[in-house]
DNA sequence: AAGTGGTCTAGACCACTGC
DNA sequence: CAGTGGTCTAGACCACTTC
């Protein structure tokens, strides 16, 4: 592990314990760079991580501040949904609906960087958390890792960590859009919920680390089941973001 | 402007120009130094500042990649409605429903770092879009700032900035949760839609430069008006976010 | 083996905050 | 005015990717 993040994670564990309570002031860089003997450099790495998880804010001139003590389990990091589940302390499960080859639409050409025409794969999967289902999930792979995708157990806990072992491809990247939507028919009955009832939808284009994309996905939460946390602030910039005027 | 700014801005310029196309490489960072006659460091803040808006990504080894050519209107840096709107190419107004001080709540008490019981601003606001009504937003301020929100005019177009021009308030740091409801006969009413039909719930709460809590708030969209936009990577670090395993 | 990004250092100057 | 964070430099070494 990098000294960075041995620094970034003493602070942290400090935050948690109280030693600098929010709304406090976390102590200098100078200072922190004395007492864990690195340079003014290394510490600024440090608080930048800490930074990217909404744990503290600064501004020029001013000692950093703590605004919170929980590293929000959100968006800043790109989990498949077994990995949260399992984070939140919940059982994924899941099983696949339908599973077909078939020639891709001109929209999912462009998301997925294919020829418009191209064979892409259509799987539909119902998921569970603690076995009631949450999650109706519409997913269109790209041509060339459908056969990985068709190897797969359809019960399969973890697309993300299956396809990783398997073949080696991580998913890197991730785009999503979110809104909310009426439930239809299909959807309802898989969900146990009355037909317009709300749910949450992610859409969401996901990328390998080579900058390829692999799938778009088209994701329904029945209400009540997930919500989506995010952390920001005015002008972020990433090394050290700084506050600065609305607009 | 910074230098590492100017270097952000020129590559971004390219990307969208078209100079290093989407799933393309970046020039090395050695490169780039010598075309922008900086330092490595100055170039390497240029390019972390892509990341964060999730236009390139990199792996140890590897060149960059270019993995859009949009920054994405989105949750890295904190915007108000009226700013969001604006940005978006529409004319944001809105006209308040009710205002009035009330003891807090437990809950409120908590996330606005006061003493329970002790009082707040209670404000309910209609907001559109064009003329059209799109949101309904329940806001409680902190004691402390409710002089300055019942000075405001009533139609005022946008909060945030008529409080940084009245008093110097910056609405810094925002935590937010996202999720799915069903509109209740009130909101159904104010928002034209039938009750019980999907909005998108986005419960907020604001922290001023210094760390100090300033409100929170429930805010629920028409579904179809509004969609969040979030990019992201696996393991994000501030400074070259770096792919990791997935786990 | 060469290229490239990730990490770290030591020092410098400036703009802003807080007293 | 002293303290502090924001920016920038020049150089170093390592781990990993690419060819």
């Amino acid at each position: 592990m990098a000294r960075y993040e041995q620094i970034a994670g003493d602070l942290r564990d400090a935050i948690v314990r109280g030693d600098y309570p929010i709304g406090g002031r976390l102590p200098s860089e100078a200072d922190l760079a004395v007492r864990h003997s690195a340079s003014r450099g290394t510490v600024r790495q440090a608080v930048a991580l800490l930074a990217a998880e909404g744990l503290v804010g600064s501004r020029q001139g001013a000692r950093r501040i703590v605004l919170g003590s929980e590293r929000s389990q959100s968006f800043t990091e790109l989990h498949s949904f077994a990995q949260w589940a399992r984070s939140m302390g919940y059982r994924a499960s899941g099983s696949v609906l339908s599973s077909r080859r078939r020639p891709c639409a001109p929209a999912e050409a462009v998301r997925l960087s294919v020829e418009p025409g191209e064979e892409v794969l259509d799987v539909r999967r119902l998921r569970r958390l603690d076995g009631e289902p949450v999650l109706v999930e519409h997913t269109v792979y790209a041509g060339w890792i459908a056969p990985a995708v068709e190897r797969l157990d359809p019960e399969c806990e973890s697309v993300t960590q299956e396809l990783y072992e398997s073949v080696g491809l991580v998913f890197a990247y991730g785009e999503h859009l979110i809104d909310a939507v009426a439930a239809g028919a299909g959807e309802a009955r898989l969900l146990g919920v009355r037909r317009g009832s709300p749910l949450l939808r992610q859409r969401r284009t996901t990328t390998s680390q080579e900058g390829r994309p692999v799938e778009c996905s088209d994701d329904r939460y029945r209400a009540g089941s997930v919500t989506f946390s995010i952390r920001n602030s005015t002008a972020a910039n990433p090394l050290g973001r700084r506050a600065g005027e609305p607009g």
